[in-house]
RNA sequence: GACUUCGUAGCUCAGUCGGUAGAGCAAAUGACUCUUAAUCAUUGGGUCGAGGGUUCGAUCCCCUCCGGGGUCACCA
């Protein structure tokens, strides 16, 4: 028996090599083949139904009430839970008369997961309940659960420590309710775009994670190495130029639910690898797609949640349609009072100084405009809104506004002050689109490291053709955080980006072996925290050998005691 | 990356103006065949995140490190 085990855990194992003496299996392989789940045995239960119903359920004990020769379990099971009533009398056979007392009571622990065969029934105090006639353990729990209560729907002793919470994240699913309706809505969220989408014909493709030059966005990319090529690869921080090349190869649309990584900061709704999903449809413009994008946010709102409203934080976000459209002029007008049209680069410093907007020479006519919008108007915007027409520097890859050569057809959908989507008229003029680039290059070389590479392949298929296309792009993370009222991405994430868990390496056990160590010894020295040969250099041994024994008393260990001599012996040994 | 704050039993948290720690739940033992945060009795359980310093003495004070949260920077 480990002593580095808590005393529950040594416990629990006692208990699974109980089961095993008396016989059973505590991790049978055989199919339990369950007949309902928990909710709906509730849903569909009638107080006058005779012969009462039989079902069969199986799942982890959540907590145990025990009263003698009876007792009361709840069972918690992919839907939901249900009480159980055992009694001794009942669940005991003739091969197994330990069934209730030992097997039950002394072995069964919380976290369990148990199989019930038995009778639906409600007890005195009201509650539909098993009553259970056979008893079957299906897997032993050896790490207690955190116990979580509720009581008039009063939580006590939440398990809420964010950082056990995202690292063990199975433990929050099972302990915490609402986690895991949390994820089955972001599912939802999915599959009600991609019936959306496939309703119309446009079809779901996947396009290259790893990629020579790191386009469709500006960001800092992870950079990895292909060995074979000899080259260095990027993971994808957009999909749009694949995208766009389908377009060109005569899709008339796709889209693609895309994990993108970027190596850049990390707070409560950043993540380095996050989804996006990215739709192209040709023949298309910017404003057909603003109607498009605000029909299907909608119909995601309304299937996930079976209503238009979404309560995040203290403010309610309607997203019926149809959303208000702002151009940036506008709004950036409205909130400043600054007309920036037509104004130059050095003008719109000057703007810039006068809101107390923080810029430095690297910034181009594009980042100044975006800054004065980020600094000073979208956080106004809560209610979806799309801001239309941003200026022609900040888009590289977006057509020319139609009226106005300073502007792009390009819109952004706002919610709760944040970005939610992007969508362009697709720039498809191959020339346009290289001297875009070109620019885009000198502004990198002005210092701008999130400027783009030059993906010429990408060029030379617009030189081939690509017919009016429409795209956009929207934060999956986002809309499921706002669809689901969670303020942090790690809530709409299984498992998001963690540091590392610290590992402390211990020493094998051979190492201490090799110094005269009996090997039963070695697990004392290790609780006793010289985890390495190492860390015993230099030991006082009367104190080691004093803190060995005591150890070895204080957990019952009953080895026999080493002498001071021999403990002597290990650390001159090093 | 910067600043700030936290890290005590399996879980949720007290606490020590510096003298190696407590509660509730969970656990163990016992009582109890309709309980539900079950109840009652008894008991055990902690290198007080890690390392160093100051001190007769550190979980507490100081420094460094590790991990988390928050704010900012960067971004979606």
């Amino acid at each position: 028996m480990s002593i580095e085990l808590s005393e529950q855990e040594q416990f629990r194992r006692e208990s699974l090599n109980e089961l095993r003496n008396m016989g059973i299996d505590p991790y049978p392989a055989a199919e339990y083949p369950t007949n309902a789940f928990s909710t709906e045995i509730k849903a569909s239960f009638k107080d006058d139904e005779e012969p009462k119903r039989q079902v069969v359920i199986a799942g982890r004990i959540m907590s145990r009430r025990i009263m003698g020769k009876a007792s009361f379990v709840e069972l918690q099971d992919s839907e939901g839970r249900i009480q159980v009533y055992i009694t001794r009398d009942d669940i005991n056979t003739e091969e197994q008369p330990e069934m209730y007392n030992t097997i039950f009571k002394k072995h069964t622990d919380i976290g369990d997961f148990i199989g019930i065969k038995g009778y639906v029934f409600r007890t005195q105090m009201g509650e539909i309940s098993v009553h259970a006639t056979e008893f079957t353990i299906l897997s032993k729990s050896l790490k207690p659960l955190p116990i979580v209560k509720h009581k008039d729907g009063v939580t006590y002793d939440a398990f809420e420590d964010p950082e056990q919470r995202y690292r063990q994240r199975y433990v929050d699913l099972v302990v915490n309710d609402g986690v895991k309706e949390t994820f089955i809505k972001r599912t939802k969220v999915y599959e009600s775009m991609r019936n959306f989408f496939n309703e119309q014909g446009y079809i779901e493709v996947e396009t290259p994670v790893l990629q020579p030059i790191p386009g469709g966005a500006s960001a800092r990319p992870f950079i990895t190495h292909h060995n074979a090529l000899n080259i260095p690869l990027y993971l994808r921080i957009a999909n749009e130029l694949y995208l766009k090349r389908l377009i060109v190869g005569g899709f008339e649309g796709v889209y693609e639910f895309s994990k993108n990584f970027r190596n850049e900061g990390m707070d409560r709704t950043h993540n380095p690898e996050f989804t996006v999903m990215e739709i192209y449809v040709a023949y298309k413009d910017y404003n057909w797609m603003m109607d498009f994008t605000e029909k299907m946010v909608e119909k995601a709102c309304f299937d996930v949640n079976g209503s238009y409203e979404v309560k995040v934080g203290e403010k309610l976000i309607n997203f019926k349609a149809p959303y208000k459209r702002v151009t940036m002029i506008d709004s950036i007008k409205e909130f400043t009072g600054f007309d920036i049209s037509g104004m130059n680069e050095n003008e719109l410093r000057e703007v810039c100084k006068k809101l107390n907007i923080e810029i430095d020479d690297t910034m181009g006519k594009g980042k100044l405009i975006d800054e004065i919008f980020g600094e000073k108007c979208e956080g106004n915007y809560i209610q979806p809104t799309f801001i239309i027409d941003y200026p022609i520097e900040m888009s590289p890859l977006c057509k020319r506004h139609r009226t106005n050569p300073e502007l792009t057809e390009r819109f952004e959908l706002m919610v709760n002050g944040k970005e939610l989507a992007n969508a362009y008229s697709e720039l498809n003029d191959p020339i346009d689109q290289l001297e875009r680039f070109q620019e885009q290059l000198k502004l990198s070389e002005k210092g701008d490291d999130e400027a783009m590479f030059i993906d010429l392949d990408f060029v030379r298929s617009l030189e081939y053709g690509m017919p009016p296309t429409s795209g956009m792009g929207i934060g999956m993370d986002r809309l499921v955080m706002l669809l689901t009222g969670k303020e942090a991405i790690q809530e709409v994430l299984f498992f998001p980006q963690m540091r590392p868990e610290k590992v402390i390496k211990n020493d094998p056990i051979e190492k201490y072996t090799e110094i005269g160590v009996p090997i039963e010894w070695v697990p004392v020295l290790q609780k006793a925290g010289f985890t390495t040969i190492k860390s015993l250099q230099g030991i006082n041994p009367n104190k080691l050998h004093q803190d060995i024994c005591g150890i070895n008393k204080k957990n019952k260990l009953e080895l026999k005691n080493p002498t001071k001599e021999e403990v002597q012996s290990w650390v001159n040994a090093l």
